[in-house]
DNA sequence: TTAATAAAAGATAAATTTGTCCTTTATTAA
DNA sequence: TTAATAAAGGACAAATTTATCTTTTATTAA
């Protein structure tokens, strides 16, 4: 599997945060977990994790919540990174500790392009663009 | 990560196993494990399953080991598949049940092309390519 | 100021992956 | 035919990932 199962969460929510921001909204947890059809404890942890990390925004409380400050300057590479990594764009695919660019294993060069088209997608991919398809139902987070 | 550890062993073992066929020599589950670097035991069962499968072939017994019967047609998608199954190449990168080409998550169109090339270039990289530039002093297998 | 609310944090557990060890079975060579 | 050899198989254990539950802390509204 490319991402985990933490990061999977992670961005369905992100998504699902940045949408209710969108209108002025915070998210509980309960109602995240349910919107993505995740476990509630599991993605509470994940998401205070972000929000340590500052990519999330939250506040206890009654009318407390998870937001986002600025959908626009999130991107999943961002999440991708916080929650796994960056073993999938660096780590060598077949384990060598020993690859790198200078000697790479029989893999390296096939797999920068691919990797590279990696960090692109994932670069340029902000949570708003992800919100505005999900505003149009153009697909579910579960 | 890409690949499992078990698909990374198994890679490795299967390159060093045909390297050893190569020069009509069968290859002990010791001398793979420290030839790869990896845990011997547990490459054992991963090499059992291969031979299972008939991607990899064995014998017991004294001079016995585990050999390859054509590396030109053992491909690493084989092995892949054998190991960690097809999700590489078909599993919803944001782990949405629901998604497909009908009905595609909002990364399903960015996925496909990176998708393909993995499956090229894995589908197209034999072992025994992977044998040559090893024998080469190309790169090492830990 | 208090009660209600909701995230944060901590402890624990289940599931999966990775790794180890011991016994059994098949094969070979002497 | 026997002893040695090496894979096959089974049981178990450690490590990691995923998941659950409870307590604590911060915030808000009344």
């Amino acid at each position: 599997m490319i991402l985990s199962k933490s990061c999977e969460y992670a961005i369905r929510a992100a998504v699902y945060i940045a949408y209710k921001s969108h209108k002025n909204e915070k998210a509980g947890i309960a109602e995240i977990a349910d919107a993505i059809g995740s476990p509630m404890h599991f993605t509470a942890k994940i998401l205070q994790d972000l929000s340590r990390r500052r990519l999330l925004s939250s506040v206890k409380g009654p009318h407390g919540g998870f937001y986002v400050e600025d959908d626009r300057s999130l991107y999943l590479l961002d999440i991708i990174r916080a929650v796994d990594g960056n073993d999938l764009f660096s780590a060598c695919v077949l384990g060598l500790k020993q690859c790198s660019d200078a000697q790479p294993c029989p893999l390296h060069e096939q797999m920068l392009p691919i990797r590279n088209q990696l960090l692109i997608e994932f670069g340029k991919k902000s949570v708003n663009e992800l919100v505005r398809d999900f505003e149009q139902k153009k697909y579910f987070l579960k």
